[in-house]
DNA sequence: CTCTTATTCAACCAAGAGGTTGATTTCGAC
DNA sequence: GTCGAAATCAACCTCTTGGTTGAATAAGAG
């Protein structure tokens, strides 16, 4: 479909299969245990699992007709280098423009450079 | 439409989207100006942005007729909070589970107690 | 085997997303 | 005022999404 980054974002983007991820960070769990939790079908939330697994943001086993939901949590971390270099590069630029500003006066009078 | 944290995940599970987020840390620019780096047309990039400013990632100033468009940094601690949580419950739980693991001999012979 | 439970598959539907083109607004330049 | 550039609005189209219900599959329990 898309790259895994857009799958990602594009996965927890729905409130619902957020509140499915943070579930799943005191266990392990059934669909049907999950589905409980919420008003729609046990057939909306095993789409909802899919996508998520689609994502890579949970992996699932098998114990006999049961198929047990685990978090995968190292894809978090493919999110938050994604985030973490834009907005460090954001804050870069922020903290350049405040020098900037501040060197205006005074190099104004001493009358040094140096490229970035 | 939805929460915030939503809007923000649903901006950038769009990779035209998310280009559009990195190409504006160099700096400002118009919406003709990040149009022309894309094949699509300037409408389609006007309605992105506004899908980004919607989820507060990105604000409009007026310059005439160009109304240039600004990262805004703030948000992205709003997801990284909610990653970053998530993430280390996950985390602490898989310690947990280590610890367990690693006390079931020890615990055995001493027997001491104490409620998480 | 048959029954029951857990889950998925399939077909369908309404709403939303991302794209298009054409018309309209907003402002500076002439 | 008129022209042209920058951007948005509006109508439309197609594909996707999140939901439904009903049938099918998988596997333990009787």
């Amino acid at each position: 479909m898309a790259d895994q980054l857009s799958r990602v974002f594009s996965a927890l983007a729905d409130p619902t299969r957020r509140d499915i991820v943070a579930r799943l960070t005191d266990g392990d769990a059934n669909v049907s245990e999950l589905a409980s939790s919420y008003d729609v079908s046990l057939q909306a939330i095993s789409k909802h699992l899919k996508v998520l697994e689609d994502a890579g943001l949970v992996s699932r086993s098998r114990d006999a007709q049961r198929r047990p939901v685990h978090l995968e949590a190292e894809v978090f971390d493919l999110m938050t280098k994604w985030i973490e270099r834009y907005r460090q590069q954001a804050e870069e630029r922020y903290r350049r423009l405040d020098q900037l500003l501040a060197e205006t006066d005074a190099t104004r009078s001493t009358e040094q450079r140096g490229a970035s």
